[in-house]
DNA sequence: TGTACATCAGTGAACGCGCGTTCACTGATGTAC
DNA sequence: TGTACATCAGTGAACGCGCGTTCACTGATGTAC
């Protein structure tokens, strides 16, 4: 991971914000091509950014302050890429395992990124007497109220629309979202933790089998969403539009 | 985590196995006090078990195999768990639902060791050119054919006596298995990660309602478990033996 | 148009720290004769 | 029973490393007069 200094040209006045965000980007590339948090020192950081240590602390209050930043973020992109996937699609049904499929494809596509969202954020250091220094959740270091809320938000409007569709027999949303994501995070990370498991090999009939189960879906509606946008590429479908309110 | 050096008599002749389950002991506790598998530095580890570190390499190759160790015995341990909890029931039902609490007990009350189980085993370091070290897995850093076998067995052999009893519809018993370990594993972790976020008062509930929708046990046998054995411990009723055979 | 000055966006050297690991050693315990 | 020796179970000092953070600084860019 070590790289060339390749000493970058300094910002023009008025343009020193742009190092933020390079920053930021620097320590994304880190944390997912080394894999830890650990990985993602100020040095290395500044390193990848093509600037010296120092340069950040214009930027960031210290090391923990861009960690809790890097996750911030994070969540926020998440959340975006499962209102996209949401906005896509009409029928309640198709629109829940859109929005569950981009979850399980986030967490594909950028496993460290996914980790550290739920990885509990820590104070690791020790202070000068040897004392441990506070274990502070996520809560405390982070503006969290909305910590990861959008996210799951986006997900328990899916789930409403398919109970408001009568697509779903749950009769609590949320509970029924809590499950859902439950399953969709114990997708993501089991199968990612231990790959020599024998899991099905159709990962994707195995994660709307656990949606449809946990979503209390009615199998009808389950069975024509699956048919219709279940899979990712290759045998992709015309989706036919149907009115919500014309479901079973 | 700084504990004074309080020096230890040295053992016996013949006797210097005893310092590899001290060593082992002090890393567990190391580990569920700090809560990260950094840690578990060797001098740390030393401080705590009364030793030196140079001592350790009498017993271990270097920090990556005690670690590697740790996690074996951590497995072998949930395992040990979950068969016990089995034993204790008749009734399939009875028995998928006691080593499903058994795992979520486990995480619960040794949050830590659960989590270094299921983050994939890295080698972290760089090397003496700055090239980042193989980054490889626990399959190829551990004898990991049983890596969590033994325990995943007692969750699909539980799994199989439902289907066998006809309390559970499911036909692919290995499937219904890894849907459930997925169900329990995203509830273990996602409910730690965000404690913040509006979980339902009941986990226990919580826990059973998810169970018996990815084991696809049906819901009087499932209902009728619930109420004798579901809770822990206040309103405890005495478990009326039934013959498998004899389920629906 | 010129010039003194303030500000910005960083640099480079240095600090003290804990770390994994190595090396030569030490003192107690057992064994051969 | 005595004694030389081998082995065991560690110790203590030292190495080189990367780290977070601090500090004084520098050179380019803009601004006031």
């Amino acid at each position: 991971m070590r790289v060339e200094p390749s000493p970058r040209t300094p910002n023009k006045r008025g343009e020193g914000g742009k190092l933020r965000a390079d920053i930021l980007a620097a320590a994304g590339r880190i944390l997912e091509t080394t894999g830890t948090e650990d990985a993602v020192t100020l040095r290395a950081v500044a390193r990848t950014a093509g600037i010296t240590a120092p340069a950040i602390y214009a930027h960031f209050e210290d090391r923990l302050d861009l960690l809790r930043t890097v996750v911030v973020v994070t969540f926020a992109e998440l959340a975006a890429e499962l209102t996209a996937a949401a906005a896509r699609h009409d029928d309640p049904v198709d629109r829940l395992f859109a929005v569950c499929r981009a979850y399980l494809g986030f967490a594909t596509n950028r496993p460290q990124h996914y980790r550290v969202l739920f990885e509990r954020h820590r104070a690791t250091g020790h202070d000068g007497d040897g004392n441990r220094t506070a274990n502070t959740d996520a809560r405390s270091t982070v503006g969290a109220d909305a910590f990861g809320a959008d996210a799951f938000g986006a997900l328990l409007d899916a789930t409403q629309a398919c109970i408001d569709a009568g697509a779903s027999t749950a009769t609590e949303p949320a509970e029924t979202a809590d499950r859902i994501w439950i399953g969709l995070h114990g997708q993501a990370t089991l199968q990612a933790s231990l790959p020599w498991h024998a899991w099905p090999a159709d990962r994707d009939r195995l994660a709307n089998d656990i949606v449809r189960r946990l979503g209390d879906l009615t199998t009808r509606a389950a069975t024509e969403a699956d048919a219709s946008g279940g899979r990712t590429g290759t045998r992709r479908r015309p989706l036919p539009r149907r009115d919500p309110a014309s479901s079973p």
